[in-house]
RNA sequence: GGAAGGGUCGCAUAGUGGCCGAGUGCGCACGGCUGGAAACCGUGUGGGGGCGGCAGCCCCUCGUGGGUUCGAAUCCCACCCCUUCCGCCA
């Protein structure tokens, strides 16, 4: 959410700004709106102050004509007040639809550009590996070595949903595991492990609603919604709080599941796991002071081309340009990680600088030093980072001619000390195997 | 799911229609006292909004939203949350 007075003081700067942002919102009415609410609160607010004054006039007045005459007179006046009222919890009502509407403004130093054909690359790391064999897709692999069942992800819950297997679905924990251990121990992070469903008013808090409802899943009965990512429910913790002086910054990381209808992308990306209605994925939240955002997104951004390095997976990164920012973002940088059997660049991570959208939406705000007013936070976040496309170049970028695929070292020690990843068993084996297993189970006991 | 109780100014509490537009204690801040400190005394103490050049004035806020009333922390309704007991459950 914008600052209403921002907009009534620099009406075309913001408009300058949605045009740049190739996006559009109701300027016009907003503005028509606060003027009119304004007037209305000045009028309401004297009768108020009238009937305050006249109400502690009566208590002190003996039953009698004088004290009969106050009480009709205060009655009239009673209900031109709630009249007002009425109109102005409408015209109120209203304006914060329309608030809520308006996207982020971009930073003065987002590039400008109409689409996602205006992204900047701002770097390149590693050298994209050199194949002397044809090189397979993640879904060829994956289906050949038994790591993925797709048919059955289908059968279960329909298109777009998946099984992992095996060493496959094991690897995907390692890959939690090991991202979240990084981050607290060398990025400075907290762990925290939050709700998956969360009420509307988080949902607004995050810029997911009103607007983009579309994407979300969602329990009528408890008007419970599940979490797109846990950017939605790490933001809110704080939503309506103060936080005291010196708690700032705060770096949270979470890994939850994330699901998505993506109904806009019917269609787009259906082979593999590029594009799930559920995956998993570890995200950085970040509450800083509002000097310090430039700083900190930077950061950010290290923090999670970290674990793409510590990998070993070549990959670039993007800037948004105006035409192609979320609605909330102020900044954005996209990392992409190259995936040489799809032949093309991964989105895995994601991060933002929200400034103070979104405290304004969830109204977290910091105390700058005893005594102070309170202020917004900033708020930013990054994917660090999001599991399926990571699984995907690991898979593409790692294999061998015979499909088998190499575990990137640093993610050994959390699978057992396994260097390779080759077929994986059946669901269930042929008979004879099963007995000798059997046999050795019970030798073992 | 059933039953009961409860949400008051940072914390703890008082408060069943107008001396509560919220008292007291603690905490905190400033001042006094003191060589310094404790104790003590005094003053202040949240959030949001409107008007105003400033000083300041006014409105809203006793979980949230409605209602009754000239007037609501107090009465009524709905919702949210918490606690206890019972049931169920990983």
């Amino acid at each position: 959410m914008l600052d209403l007075r921002l907009i009534r003081e620099h009406p075309e700067m913001i408009r300058e700004a949605l045009r740049k942002l190739n996006a559009e919102a109701p300027i016009d009415e907003i503005l028509d709106l606060d003027e009119r609410r304004r007037t209305l609160v000045a009028e309401v607010d004297q009768l108020k102050a009238q009937r305050n004054a006249e109400s502690r006039r009566i208590a002190g007045l003996s039953p009698g004509p004088e004290r009969e005459a106050a009480i009709a007179a205060m009655r009239a006046l009673g209900d031109r007040i709630e009249e007002l009222d009425r109109e102005l919890a409408a015209l109120e009502e209203r304006l914060q639809t329309l608030l809520l509407e308006v996207p982020n403004l971009p930073d003065p130093d987002v590039p400008v550009g109409p689409d996602e054909s205006g992204n900047v690359v701002v770097r390149h790391w590693g050298e994209p590996r050199q194949f002397d064999f044809p090189v397979k897709p993640h879904w060829e692999l994956a289906e050949q070595l038994g790591l993925i069942d797709f048919e059955r992800g289908v059968k279960i819950a329909g298109s777009r949903f998946y099984v992992l297997r095996g060493d496959l679905a094991r690897l995907q924990r390692a890959l939690i595991t090991w991202m979240i251990d990084l981050h607290v121990s060398e990025h400075g992070y907290l762990e925290v492990y939050p709700p998956f469903l969360v009420r509307r008013e988080a949902m607004i808090g995050t810029g997911n609603l009103p607007k983009f409802g579309d994407n979300l899943y969602h329990d009528e009965e408890t008007d419970l919604w599940l979490i797109p990512t846990a950017e939605v429910p790490v933001t809110n913790l704080f939503r309506d709080e103060i936080l005291p002086p010196g708690s700032l910054p705060i770096y949270l990381v979470a890994a939850t599941p994330c699901f998505r209808k993506e109904k806009v992308s019917a269609g787009r990306d259906v082979r593999g796991i590029k594009r799930v209605h559920q995956f998993e994925k570890v995200e950085m939240v970040k509450f800083v002071e509002p000097e310090r955002s430039d700083e900190e997104l930077q950061r950010l951004v290290a923090d999670a081309e970290d674990v793409l390095r510590r990998l070993e997976l070549p990959y670039r990164v993007v800037q948004m340009c105006t035409g192609d920012l979320s609605f909330t973002a102020a900044k954005k940088f996209d990392l992409e990680v190259w995936a040489p059997g799809s032949q093309e660049w991964l989105e895995v991570s994601s991060c933002s600088n929200f400034r103070d959208f979104q405290a304004r939406r969830a109204n977290i705000r910091f105390r700058p030093s005893e005594g102070a007013r309170p202020q917004f936070v900033h708020t930013l976040n990054g994917s660090g980072l999001a599991l399926p496309r990571t699984l995907i170049a690991i898979l593409e970028n790692y294999q061998h001619p015979d499909g088998s695929i190499d575990i990137p070292a640093v993610l050994r020690p959390y699978m057992g000390g396994q260097e390779r990843i080759g077929p994986q068993p059946a669901y269930w084996m042929p008979a004879q195997a099963r007995q000798t297993r059997e046999q050795a189970l019970a030798g073992d006991a």
